[in-house]
DNA sequence: CCTTTTTACATTGTATACAATTTAATATTA
DNA sequence: TAATATTAAATTGTATACAATGTAAAAAGG
């Protein structure tokens, strides 16, 4: 590798992580209405999505393990947003499955994305290769 | 915004999490080595810079709190990597200081910012997209 | 100069993250 | 099929993150 590229890849580990923990506390007030956290956020769209699906899907979904996954889910189970129950034909196997309330808080959450994406004064061209070289760089790793 | 810019900008904020979090995870094997969380070793990257710097200022480079640092710095205190004091000309700061062992980590680390590059396949062209985009969106926000 | 405000750090409380281990169930294979 | 290996969750322990609050010091401003 070069030097010019191995300095600019030194300046692009932090700044992502930076970036992301800085978009994460532009949602935060959002969510604060709907009484979610942007991972329970993030688990949410997945039930929206999918309605029923077992703790390994949401992980690998996710990246996230049962570590993260159990008391966060446990959460969201006190909140009447999801169930949780053994699956019968597997007993290894937990079934998540989305409730009316959680249904209904889809609407709650419809105006987040937009809200967000006006915050990022970007082009449909730097969209474009953000999209690009962060899904080549989740593949790769 | 178009709604095609607006499905992209969806599909950004988790994957950048996601990296963000993967990246990190490829540093650990390396950090252990070195006794560092990847949140130390930013916080050494600052001491290997300056040597010396109050936690206000460490906290701006790296967007962290005294909440964040103040236990972190203890750590490394501990480790005898850094000493902590107060500033006697102005009370309500405190100065971290590099140590000796602290300055001859860096020669331990130097390894690994080609480690990490090389697990990046980006030509050229996209480092400098992606480092132009994400310091774009770090100005911004 | 004295009151008010701001600042820097520490503390408290909540919520991730994830490695490592445990437990129970299922799959594999000798 | 009995022993072994693998898998899915849960649990434990450590380390962030950060909002909110507390505390003490410094700055501002009347």
């Amino acid at each position: 590798m070069k030097d010019d590229a191995l300095k600019l890849q030194n300046q692009l580990c932090f700044p992502l992580y930076a970036l992301s923990k800085e978009i994460i506390k532009k949602y935060t007030p959002l969510l604060d209405e709907l009484h979610l956290t942007y991972t329970q956020y993030l688990v949410m769209m997945v039930m929206w999505e999918k309605q029923t699906i077992n703790v390994k899907a949401i992980g690998d979904k996710l990246y996230l393990d049962s570590g993260t996954l159990t008391p966060l889910l446990k959460k969201l189970e006190v909140q009447r947003l999801i169930t949780r129950q053994r699956d019968t034909s597997d007993e290894r196997s937990v079934i998540i499955q989305i409730t009316e309330s959680g249904l209904a808080l889809k609407e709650k959450a419809s105006d987040i994305p937009a809200k967000i994406g006006s915050m990022f004064n970007l082009n449909e061209e730097e969209l474009i290769q953000l999209y690009t070289i962060i899904h080549k760089l989740l593949k790769q790793l």
